[in-house]
DNA sequence: GACAACCTACCTACTAGTAGGTATAAGCCA
DNA sequence: TGGCTTATACCTACTAGTAGGTAGGTTGTC
């Protein structure tokens, strides 16, 4: 019943993407994976033939769960700044999951080193993620929750940037340090 | 009258540093900086023994210059807005410079695959960095050119993180979007 | 002649990736 | 129902290339 072939695939694919935001692109190999999965380097290959094909999978599913979570929040009748408070809660998650980083500035960090095919799916991830957070910031302004100057489109370019650099310096401060920037940000955004 | 030990010595300094930022600490090596400087892989060892010592130097040489930097802007005579816009180009000369990061994201990103020096140098870089900016931030507030709620300190962690987010983000959009997140902020910040 | 600053020539460990073999289980068919 | 085929998911054993690093020799200058 158990469809083996997606169960380690998708094994793969998650220890993958949990070294990747651990330690970067650059800093986990395939003899990695295979360790923690107690099977063989070349059993990967299988999978995923290139390391590109493996990070490719990564960002494409984490498009794909992005996608899943704004659908999922737009519909929700919640005040905006309740929405928003899920929308920073999506990146405490990696600070309390072993002080992880965001998958975008893992990718941007190492994206002169990536493959092109890699470097593509990086911009559709964070272009993705920018203009769902444009919007959105443009809505709860309409509608009152929401009081800053300037257009929805820098807000969302300063917010994301914040979130992504906090939980960067996390690493070397403390995991506090993140809300007390989350809480600095919306003293400006929420009205 | 030239001094070829310390010139060799500082080019592979410039050299591993530009890499550093380019590439992150994973992405480049010793083979890479001799390519630049025409001369053999061993010979770098001669001047940096292991690559540790090498990223020690480069973020002991990058504290020094921005204590060097504080120092002559503090005693500088401007107001407070006009210094925030000196320290703002300093980061924007990383996006200048080929669309580079800067130390602490490249160092933050690669944290956990780094030796123990490395990571204490780090933490005393970023410690470093980060107080300079709460005290700016206070005494511009007292003086009146600055206009934020809550703690300086927690003002410095958003101020950070947004310059060093911004500065990753420009490489997958477009440079301008590191002036649009800084023209946002001073929104918020300057009186 | 001592020392700085390089060199050649090597080492071990690891990288991504390939070739080809094997156990197992499901699909098919006379 | 037993036997054959095929595909899946692994394996061992290898490749070429790169990583950081070392030993010891050469050259040039004070």
């Amino acid at each position: 019943m158990i469809d083996t072939k997606t169960d380690t695939k998708k094994l793969i694919l998650d220890i993958a993407e949990d070294l990747l935001l651990d330690r970067g692109y650059n800093g986990f190999s395939y003899k990695d994976i295979a360790a923690r999965l107690n099977i063989k380097n070349a059993s990967i290959h299988y999978h995923f033939p290139a390391k590109t094909d493996l990070g490719v999978a990564i960002i494409q599913r984490a498009t794909k769960r992005f996608e899943r979570w704004a659908g999922y929040i737009d519909g929700k009748d919640l005040p905006y700044s309740k929405k928003l408070d899920e929308f920073f809660l999506l990146f405490k998650r990696f600070v309390k999951q072993n002080q992880q980083i965001c998958l975008g500035g893992a990718l941007e960090t190492d994206f002169k080193t990536l493959p092109e095919e890699m470097q593509e799916e990086t911009r559709l991830f964070i272009s993705g993620t920018l203009s769902w957070l444009e919007n959105f910031l443009a809505q709860g302004r309409k509608k009152g929750d929401f009081n800053f100057p300037g257009t929805a489109k820098d807000q969302a370019l300063l917010m994301i940037a914040c979130v992504q650099g906090i939980i960067q310096i996390v690493r070397v401060t403390t995991p506090s340090s993140f809300d007390e920037a989350v809480k600095q940000i919306k003293r400006y955004v929420c009205a």
